[in-house]
DNA sequence: AGCATAATTTGAATCGATCCAAGATTTGCG
DNA sequence: CGCAAATCTTGGATCGATTCAAATTATGCT
């Protein structure tokens, strides 16, 4: 009397057909005669059948129609992060267009991490880049599946990637305050590599190996230079995109005799922490000192004051990267888009 | 030479080992004698085998170790709606702590979602029941997978539920406001049933269809009567939960001769969008008027004024729905939980 | 009725793995 | 060296459906 779940084979014994009727009925029902039809619609509804199982289906059928997102952070990074959310807004849009579904894999558990990449039911990946990034990239590659990493922080032509010119973003950043007036800079960057160290020169920067850290230091630096600002003058901090390490940033550039006017922040997100240490301090932004983030997430808009950034096209990341999955054709694609300057209320000329 | 995919016979054909073997040294590979295992990842590797595939797997496993989270709306709601985001966030971390993956499932069009929920590989699924709640939960009922439905409102006891006690937050947001001081109200409720009736009686109201609806209704009608307010004599006004039926029902109320000083509002968004009603029309909040929404959405922490509201436990309830399909006994359970008055800015005594 | 044609139904093969009882090898030890 | 115990390997059964060529039944027409 155990009660074993019932199979599409019951029911068509029940009907008194064979498998494949049974089968034609609930998958191609055009195809069957409308009273046999009714029979095994009865027989199924009797046994309390519940439907093809998708299982046994998809073993046959090959194409999922899910797509996998993974990163290496909890699952809840994808509710919580600001960036995460704007791109996995316009992921979904471009699923529902599709009537595509997805699959949410991650984990922190490496060995967790794994198994659940392995054992995702999916058509193909996009992989969130955040720390890890290679170890999450290296997983995905294994299935051989089509996938693409977002932001991916390094040099690598045997995958599809999508990113954003970040030379060209770190320029713009630089440009604006150099073009109101600003002579004395500091960098607040983000992890150069494995692990993070604190005041830096520009030489250990020119070597780091997180790409995107590396370019938009390049950008900085090559903007300052143009602008005929001794690079190695300016002070630059590595941060680990938190508030600890930003606020002990800050606490060593605005120790020094000759406190820079202006913020080069490489994320939002340290931007914003920023913008909190002057406010704590009472230093005025803008009137004192200038800050420009890097991303252009929506807390942006509503920081005090407004945050002038360099945005990223988030939703257009999201769209290109179902485009990649759903339309593979077996070549890697690289895509590098571009970014703009968000002027809001965090720069202003240095003060006189 | 078509390039089928590689499966584990292929590769164990390549080691000389039976299909058994190959099995094994994938999933148990401490059972294999380690000379045959490299052997057969060594074949693997030359074949290009991208390890087993899930689909036969789960065939033969059973659990997936993932639950579907379905709605009737487009799968960005996920994202962009602050009530799901919260829930959804504290729903991640759930399946964080037990390694379940999450599979959003969804779709507008009526077709595509049947096809979405019936061909989802999942262990069970949370329903969030926006409209056209029935629909959906009719179609994740024939699954006969564990599932759970959040703010379902109809009366059901067939399948489990987890709400909030709709009558005892109404009673709250009320007794506020009559504490306050307040003689004068009005209610802008949520749909009653499918159509949208704008103003409408409290005779109807009682009779609403959907519950929640229903019982919100009922308890600002019980806190009113019980502070002595002849509840025949506050205006009533159905809205669509969006700004063009609030900002209606708005003019509405305020066309009368003697305007309500206390608004209570069915939900966060509609009370939000009064907020910016009253704002636009010059009525201070809360000198003027006060206003007290219910959900508790991020969004009224930040609003201008901050919205005092009653509070759904989001987190709890995303916490209970995971356990609840996790730890599914074949019961249904039905779970009501309390909710709280959320004290901000929104609220203050009556003009004098 | 007789026959060609169209509409249905059948049953075996297949999708890609895991599991397990039984058989084959090794190892340990007197 | 021989035998029991321990360790590996094997191959068939199974998970639950879909598919397709072949067989069967129904329909149309003279």
């Amino acid at each position: 009397m155990a009660k074993r779940p019932i199979r599409l084979a019951d029911v068509a014994v029940e009907a008194g057909v064979s498998h494949g009727t049974a089968s034609n009925a609930f998958s191609r029902p055009e195809i069957v005669r409308e009273e046999v039809r009714e029979r095994v619609f009865a027989a199924a509804q009797k046994l309390g059948y519940a439907g093809p199982d998708p299982r046994g289906r998809l073993l046959r059928a090959g194409k999922v129609n899910a797509i996998g997102v993974a990163t290496a952070e909890p699952l809840s990074y994808f509710f919580d992060d600001p960036f995460a959310r704007v791109v996995m807004s316009s992921i979904t849009q471009a699923c529902d267009a599709t009537g595509a579904g997805i699959s949410l894999v991650s984990a922190v558990n490496q060995e967790q991490l794994a198994w659940n990449i392995q054992s995702a039911v999916v058509d193909g990946f996009i992989v969130f880049c955040i720390e890890g990034g290679s170890r999450l990239v290296d997983l995905t590659r294994e299935r051989r599946l089509p996938f693409v990493a977002l932001d991916y922080g390094f040099d690598d032509d045997s995958i599809s990637t999508i990113g954003v010119d970040d030379v060209a973003g770190a320029r713009m950043a630089a440009l604006h305050l150099t073009g109101l007036g600003h002579r004395r800079f500091a960098v607040l960057s983000l992890q150069l590599a494995d692990v993070t160290a604190g005041a830096i020169s520009w030489v250990e920067a020119d070597k780091a190996v997180y790409a995107g850290t590396r370019d938009r230091l390049r950008g900085y630096a090559e903007e300052l230079a143009a602008a005929g600002i001794a690079t190695n003058d300016i002070p630059l901090y590595e941060t680990d995109n938190d508030w600890p390490s930003t606020a002990a940033g800050l606490e060593h550039l605005f120790a020094a005799p000759n406190p820079p006017t202006a913020i080069l922040a490489m994320s939002d997100k340290v931007a914003l922490h920023a913008l909190d240490w002057f406010k704590a301090r009472g230093i005025a932004v803008p009137r004192d000192v200038s800050v420009v983030g890097f991303d252009g997430v929506p807390e942006g808009l509503v920081s005090d004051p407004p945050l002038t950034t360099i945005s990223q096209p988030m939703a257009e990341m999201g769209r290109r990267a179902v485009q990649t999955i759903l339309g593979f054709d077996g070549t890697n694609r690289r895509e590098t888009l571009d970014v703009a300057l968000t002027v809001r209320g965090s720069t202003a000329p240095p003060p006189v």
